[in-house]
DNA sequence: TGGTTAATTAACCTGAAAGTTAAATATGCA
DNA sequence: TGCATATTTAACTTTCAGGTTAATTAACCA
């Protein structure tokens, strides 16, 4: 058994799976109803097993209604896994902000007419 | 091939692999002080092939130094995943919403000693 | 009861992921 | 040169993911 980060992970290394999800969050749908978009691509039953990967790492839960089962987003996993992406977020912050200097830079040699230092990378 | 945010995701599947990315997010470090913490469980080539792995999403990028191949972190495709997962952001902030109102809800039945509306979920 | 629709299960195939051990490749240094 | 260290590659095994087709289950409806 995975722990649950990388069942997330895992279930959303997939744009079938992806997309399956998007268009939950436009509202429930039945399994024929989200299988129909694929049906081109794959069978029902290759659908049910992507449904089944996300209802066990808990992305969708599946109801029932005389035969169909309408599926439902949750996103509490994705929000989990938002959560652990959160601790690098500090390392892109700091990279724009470089980039952010890096054109003010380029910007002020450009009304300067010239740079007083020849690096490239090294205000602030 | 596979599409850049499933390699990401998929990278991003595995605990030793998340564990590497948190190291090196400590800062470069070689190849074997990377494996030094995973050597009690795998053997050296397993980790070189999760390293490979992490390096074809593009979440490292590995330098040649004498012998040793120091490696260092790249967030990018971090960041292109979170901001794919922004779009359930509002999902959950709508669920957040409605447990603070719950919230609210049950505070002010304690200080008033009553409901004002009479909605099912207030109860509990 | 029997037919139709919805969905799942079973049995199977193929390929890739994740690990192994052993051998090969670089690089530094005595 | 030749040995030691760092890392990768090769060859192999096992397991699992993702797909298939065919059969089965479940519910509705006439």
């Amino acid at each position: 058994m995975q722990d649950s980060l990388s069942q997330t992970f895992s279930a959303l290394a997939d744009p079938t799976r992806r997309a399956l999800l998007a268009r939950l969050s436009k509202g429930e749908a039945s399994v024929s109803d989200l299988a129909k978009p694929f049906l081109k691509e794959m069978s029902l039953p290759a659908v049910t097993k992507h449904l089944k990967v996300l209802e066990k790492a808990g992305l969708i839960t599946k109801g029932r209604e005389a035969q169909w089962r309408p599926c439902k987003l949750n996103v509490v996993p994705i929000k989990d896994a938002t959560d652990w992406m959160e601790q690098y977020r500090i390392f892109w912050e700091e990279s724009l902000d470089r980039l952010d200097d890096y054109l003010k830079t380029v910007t002020t040699k450009q009304k300067s007419k010239g740079s007083k230092n020849g690096r490239s990378k090294q205000t602030k």
